[in-house]
RNA sequence: UCCCCGAUAGCUCAAUCGGUAGAGCGAGCGGCUGUUAACCGCUAGGUUCUAGGUUCAAGUCCUAGUCGGGGAGCCA
């Protein structure tokens, strides 16, 4: 067995940098292991290692003496991104930056990464370069940040649903759904490219596909979630979505992952009122979790974060019909790109004056034109405009799209047949308004959107530890 | 997909009117130091994204492409 095997026990027991540096005292010992961020080595006999194990923002500084046996022939070689095992005592620390640090007694150097060519350097990188290096940029502090802020949201998303009795639903990832009007699809096939078998008019024949048909990547669990809901009551999913746009903006993934609760015997309002609730609920556990790294984004990446967190969790989103938001943005008396006008849908540059110039927090902007609107959402009694939903945010814009379902059957087969769809082919679908229909609403939120948000970075294809673009699918 | 901008040392950037490529950081070596993005000195490091073109001469100008960034559309 390797070197590692002879480690094991001390591996098995090793303690968190985070616990070291937040919980122990002086006179304790501790195994820590991590990578190094920085070693200085200083000719009165002793040298300052830094080491990080993602734990925690803060590194650990070990101080290693030159009694140590490998003090000249390992430790004074160590360097940035270096493994290392230190067992010591730990200590008061006598320099300024950190209460305690740690005095070692044995540093076994696990791997080594030769400095000549270790791509973190202890400098600035831009994020450009950092995303080519996507398998070793977990290793700054920016991305262990950007990583443990995300598993924070995540956890704060299940918590919020399960305290409020939401069954986690599985959506498929595979769906036949070829036409759920979110955008492109890829396609899911078997058939050997360029040799797909054809029928007897020439086209590819899908009946001798995998699944004997057509099948893609799904882009929402949306109206499976439906069903569940109209048995289940409260369901949400929380998985990968898949988006073939050709879209090259900071904001878009071909790849992300999104949450969507929805709720039987609940209307727009409900919908709005718990979409409400739960951004707040996430945002203030990100706050109470990962103070470091908010502050540590505070500082280095966005410096309004902090106070438009707070900001949000304690002001009331502003509610706001899609009709008064059109008055509002006809007598701004702004000129737009884009026209402004009863039926249009709103543009980037309108949603962002409203949300950033007018109110300067979240707003929640219903009662859309049907027209605009996707097939599914319930038509309202002025039968123009429909029970749908956006949550706007500065800086991001869309962050939440949500609506109450269109419940009666003659209506959605009706809305189905103007919008050119073909209502046999969502025939489970229609059967939930067949059988035992109720009122039921619910609404989508991309996780890496809040990711942002929150952190304030500034490209979506840095809060998703291996984004997925258009041409990009390295690592 | 459309518009704009960019690509020069490992990284971040500079290079005047078109005149023969430089700095900081990093790296190597040496010095100094309870240091903490340490500091000081020396050294090495380049097919200037690719392919054409203009010119006595191209990092610089032109054309096409590739990749990256920003904005827009689509959307979460």
């Amino acid at each position: 067995m390797g070197a590692i095997a002879r480690y094991v026990g001390d591996i098995m027991n090793r303690i968190l940098v985070k616990t070291v540096l937040e919980n122990l005292n002086p006179g304790s010992t501790a195994t820590v292991g991590g990578w190094v961020r920085t070693c200085r080595v200083s000719k009165g006999g002793f040298a300052f290692i830094t080491i990080n194990d993602g734990s925690c923002l803060a590194a650990l500084q070990i101080v290693a003496d030159a009694t140590l046996a490998n003090y000249e022939g390992e430790i004074v070689k160590l360097s940035a991104g270096c493994s290392v095992l230190v067992t010591g005592e730990v200590v008061e620390s006598q320099g300024k930056g950190q209460r305690v640090e740690l005095k070692a007694g044995e540093l076994r150097v696990l791997g080594w990464a030769d400095p000549a060519d270790y791509p973190i350097q202890p400098k600035h990188h831009t994020m450009e370069f950092l995303r080519t290096q996507a398998h070793l940029r977990a290793r700054t502090n920016t991305f262990g940040a950007v990583a443990r802020v995300r598993n924070a949201v995540s956890a704060a998303i299940h918590e919020f649903f399960q305290s409020r009795g939401f069954i986690y639903l599985h959506t498929p990832i595979i769906t036949a759904s070829d036409c759920e009007g979110a955008g492109q699809l890829f396609r899911v096939s078997t058939l050997p490219a360029g040799q797909e078998p054809k029928d007897q008019a020439g086209a590819i024949d899908w009946s001798q596909d995998f699944f004997a048909r057509k099948a893609y990547l799904t882009v929402s669990g949306q109206l499976e979630a439906e069903t569940y809901a109209c048995a289940l009551g409260n369901v949400y999913t929380f998985g990968p979505t898949f988006r073939a746009e050709n879209s090259n903006t900071p904001r878009h993934l071909a790849e992300f992952w999104m949450v969507e609760p929805e709720m039987a015997f609940c209307d727009l309002q409900g919908d709005a009122r718990v979409a409400e609730e739960f951004l707040k609920y996430v945002f203030s556990a990100v706050l109470t979790r990962c103070p470091d790294d908010m502050q540590f984004f505070n500082e280095r990446v966005d410096k309004t974060v902090l106070a438009t967190m707070e900001h949000v969790l304690g002001n009331d989103f502003v509610r706001l019909s899609y009709t008064e938001a059109v008055d509002r943005l006809v007598k701004s008396g702004k000129t737009w790109n884009y026209p402004i006008q009863w039926g249009l849908d709103l543009q980037t540059e309108h949603e962002r004056y409203i949300t950033e110039e007018v109110f300067g927090k979240p707003v929640i902007i219903s009662d859309y034109p049907a027209s605009i609107k996707a097939f599914y959402m319930r038509m309202n009694d002025d039968q123009k405009t429909v029970a749908a939903m956006d949550v706007l945010v500065p800086r991001i814009g869309e962050i939440i799209g949500g609506s109450q379902r269109e419940d009666r059957l003659d209506v959605l087969n009706e809305r189905m047949r103007a919008m050119n769809l073909e209502p046999d082919s969502y025939w489970w679908y229609c059967d939930l308004r067949r059988y035992g229909s109720v009122p039921h609403a619910g609404f989508g939120l991309g996780l890496e959107r809040v990711v942002q948000f929150i952190t304030g970075m500034a490209n979506i294809r840095d809060v998703i530890p291996y984004p997925r673009t258009p041409r990009s699918a390295e690592f």
